[in-house]
Parts: C-alpha cells; sequence; structure tokens
DNA sequence: CACGTTAGTTTATGCCGTAAGGAGATTCAA
DNA sequence: TTGAATCTCCTTACGGCATAAACTAACGTG
C-alpha cells in the first residue's frame, strides 16, 4: 500500500492545486529546468499502466526521462507526493456531468461503468491508500459527480454520504478483483491456464474428502454456477464481471427501497 | 499486493493443506530442525498483525525467531508462498456454523460483522491479491460458510455466486478504507488531527472558488454530514463505521429485491 | 568577470529477497 | 568405530529500492 505524503502540507497541496500545464515560469540564475513535474506526472503514470505500480521506481521513471532518478527530487520532493499527483491528475479523466433526464438509476449506472472502466485502465490507482484523501481538486471532482447524481433520490444528506460510500466500496472492489487477475500472469510469469491446470489437479489429490467438507461449494458447483457463457474470456475476468453487473443491481433495488422507507 | 506463490503447485498445496501441527517427523541424518512451519508462520502473522504487511521481511521473522533470514528457507520456498500460508491459516478464525433459526438476514448481518472485525484484525490480509485464491482449506470454509447462509434465500445457483461476490466485495472494501486509516499514523508518523488539520487550513486558501466550483459536495457539508456522533473514536473511522453499517441494510434490502423478483 | 543560484550527477547508506557455498551436526552403513 | 551422506543454519554476495549528501556545471545578475 501506498501513503500520502506527509510532506510539507503547503508544498503538497500546491503541486496538487496548481493550474495543470502551468509552466512555472523562474527568472533568475542557474540553469534552465530539462524537466517539469507535469512530465515526470506523465512519465510516471505511463510507466504505472503500463507495468504496474511494483514497476514504478523513481530510476524507472528518470530513466524514461533520460535522467537519474535524484533528477526528480528537485521537481517532486518524495515519490509518496509524486503517487498523490498522479492519482489527482488521472481522477481529471472521470467523466462529470450525466444526464439525470432518466433518472438517478441510468445515471449511476453510467457513472458506475465508467468508474469501472477508469479504475482497469489505471489498476494501480486501486492500491493508494485511500485513508487520507488526497484532497485534490479531481478527488473532490468524483465526489461531486456522485453527490449530484444521488441527490435526484431525495435522500438525507447523512445517509446519501453513506451509500456514496458503499457505492465505491463496491466498485473499487469489483475491479480490483479483475485488475489483480490481469496483473497475475505478468506478476508471477505464469498463465491463468496453467495455474489453475496445476493447482486443481494437486488439489484433487490432496484433498479427497471435498465433497463432504464442504458440501455447499459442492453443491454450487455441481448447479454450474462455476461456468461462464463467454468462452472466449478469461474466466475469473468474466466472473468478476458478472458480480459487477448483478451487484450494481441488488445496490441499486436496496437504494430504492432506502427511498421508500424515508418516504413513509 | 502481493501475489500468490508460483512455484512449484504440489509442494505449495502440501504446505496449505498439511495437518496444522503436524511435526513432520524426520529420521535420518542431519541435525534436527530449531524450527518448523507452524513456528514460522506464527511469528510471521505476529509480525504482519502488528507491524503490517510493510514490515513483514524475511529478516525480521528469522530475528524473531532468533535466526537469520536464510535459515526459513529450509521450511518455506519463498516469501509469497509463506503469506499463502498465512492468509489460509489466519482464514481458520473465522466462524462457521451460524444458526439459521432467525433467517438468513440475521445470519448474514453476523457473518458480516465478524467477517469485517477479522479483517481488522489482520489488515495485512487485504493486501495478498484476491486474483488466484489460494486454495486452502480455509479459503473453502469461508466460502461455504457464506454459500450455506445464502442457500436460505432460495436464489439460483448461478444469482447466488454473483452475491456472494458483492457481500465479499463490500465488506473488504468497507474494512480496507478503516485499516488503511489505522495504519496511517503509524505509516507516515502523522496523526490524522495534525494531517487534517494542515491539511484543510491549505486547502483553503489555496482552493478559494471551493463552494462555486464542488456546490454539491459543499451542500453536503453544510448538512452535516460529515459530522459523527460519538466524538471519542477518530472521525474517519467512524465515517467508515457508519458506511458499514448502511451499506448492509442496502445490500440486504437489494437481496430482498432479488428473491422477490425471482419468485415472480 | 565573479558570485550566487540551481539542475543534474555521482556516491553512499541501509533496507529488501534470495542465490551460492560452506561449517557443523547428526545418522546410518560398512 | 569410522566415513559418507544428509541436513540445518550461517556468511557472503548480488542486484534492486528510496533517498541523503556532496559535487559539478550551467546560467543570470551585480
Amino acid at each position: 500500500m501506498v501513503y500520502a505524503g506527509q510532506g510539507d502540507a503547503r508544498r503538497s497541496m500546491a503541486l496538487l492545486w496548481r493550474a495543470p500545464g502551468s509552466a512555472d515560469v523562474r527568472t533568475g540564475p542557474g540553469p534552465k529546468p530539462g524537466l517539469s513535474v507535469d512530465m515526470i506526472v506523465e512519465a510516471a503514470i505511463a510507466i504505472a499502466d503500463a507495468e504496474g505500480m511494483a514497476a514504478l521506481s523513481m530510476r524507472a521513471v528518470g530513466e524514461r526521462l533520460g535522467r537519474t532518478a535524484m533528477a526528480l527530487y528537485t521537481y517532486v520532493p518524495s515519490k509518496s507526493e509524486l503517487v498523490d499527483v498522479m492519482h489527482d491528475r488521472v481522477l481529471a479523466e472521470l467523466p462529470a456531468g450525466y444526464d439525470l433526464e432518466d433518472g438517478w438509476r441510468a445515471a449511476l449506472t453510467s457513472w458506475a461503468r465508467d468508474t469501472w472502466a477508469f479504475y482497469l485502465r489505471h489498476p494501480w490507482v486501486l492500491q493508494v491508500s485511500q485513508a487520507r484523501p488526497v484532497l485534490g481538486p479531481n478527488e473532490y471532482g468524483m465526489l461531486e459527480t456522485v453527490v449530484r447524481i444521488l441527490h435526484e433520490t431525495g435522500l438525507e444528506a447523512g445517509v446519501l454520504r453513506r451509500v456514496v460510500g458503499t457505492l465505491i466500496h463496491f466498485v473499487r472492489g469489483a475491479a480490483q478483483t479483475i485488475a489483480e487477475t490481469r496483473q497475475a500472469p505478468k506478476a508471477t510469469g505464469v498463465s491463468d491456464e496453467d495455474w489453475w491446470y496445476a493447482r486443481s489437479a494437486v488439489l484433487m489429490e490432496v484433498a479427497t474428502d471435498f465433497a463432504e467438507r464442504f458440501p455447499m461449494v459442492t453443491w454450487l458447483e455441481r448447479q454450474g454456477a462455476f461456468r461462464v457463457q463467454d468462452e472466449t474470456v478469461p474466466y475469473l475476468e468474466q466472473e468478476a464481471r458478472e458480480v459487477f453487473e448483478v451487484g450494481l443491481a441488488i445496490l441499486f433495488d436496496g437504494i430504492e427501497a432506502a427511498m421508500a422507507r424515508a418516504a413513509l
């Protein structure tokens, strides 16, 4: 888990809220800066997107920019501050103004799908701690978007805030499973098929009393619950996708129930 | 993120499914083993519980047992296999046989609370990748428990499996937020109060147009949605707790809606 | 032109997982 | 009883990581 930088709060916040692309034109002695915060953040995001958080090192970012790792410290106080800025920067991709004409449920469905897709585009975001929000502009933007949609439900503010939390937990959780699934073959060097084949064979040897020990799991399996329709998509990914769709429906039904209860 | 070991599947599975406490009495030449897999796993869990996953190093585990890091490699093929065994071992703590007399909703509430408490006792478990399940006995035990409760709902097997996934996403997500919150002061050396005080002060300076830019968030804040009742519990933790309770209710209402729909 | 400022480098420290090889203990076969 | 085989555990070493400290070289200003 990557934690938010604890350095000088003023410097961190300035880094986050500074207008993007602001050149910070410096006049005075000394050599011209060859890099910029924007360039560094961009390079770091490219690495994290392509190779995952584990591959994101100061050396790697520096190398991608033709510099050493230490050169970055002129622009960014530490790796964790860099991650903070990366995080908020990338959140800017999230759409904001969902159409509320067809009601909150349609808008929230779009929001959930977009957010889910966003996490899959930048899976490393899921490894940034949520404990201490970065308090960057785009983080607030994301919150603003959900609250605006849910405001349509007429739910009381306190409940609404908790519903927001619930939705985010769910979307993050669902995306995390897929993200980890996709990462696993690269991280371990073993394909899903090979892994499952090797494991399940040994499982049957080693757990001979499986059916008696886990009757409900066995029942589920015999009911075909672990089969998927689309054979072209990897099994674990397909499963995660289905959980996402069913989970969304359940959550929305639950929100409707809460509205009905509040209306009494 | 910690990934499952990709070593020899047979050796891994044997490690997982071996009877706990099995002494593996070895006869033959060579000195008597001074350690055992169980001792190592226990020590590693103690470290992870107390100091977090980041502090779990082979050197640290060795030191706790009065050995060097390399001594562990006689018993365990690699760190990632050790983490697998730790994971499955600790899952054994989860209660299994929930009483179904008062219906699935009561049982599932108990299950969710227990699982949530479990994750907070062992927050590092949330950092073990779910992508490739360890396939250990206790992982199946956990699945068995939830399926047994949900079987009461009469939902079709395919839907049931997805509901299980949804519930686990939610509980994990909720626990993760609290776990990270608790970890943060230790990891960064800055208390929640200090952190928030420093950040929010700068936020007001730097984002002067906050109210116009984020009207719904401002509305939520003015409605008092970010206030908590119990002043003695840290704010972020209290918030996470409330999200958990409200989220559970919403999910259960959603499950009931799915049942009603299926009954038509 | 000298001076202070700054970008970027090199070098070093102390972590990490783990490969390689060796020392000493222990058991068994001859 | 002794030599060989086997096993535990150690030391050493390698290549990675973030980053502290000291240095070089470029540059604008007096």
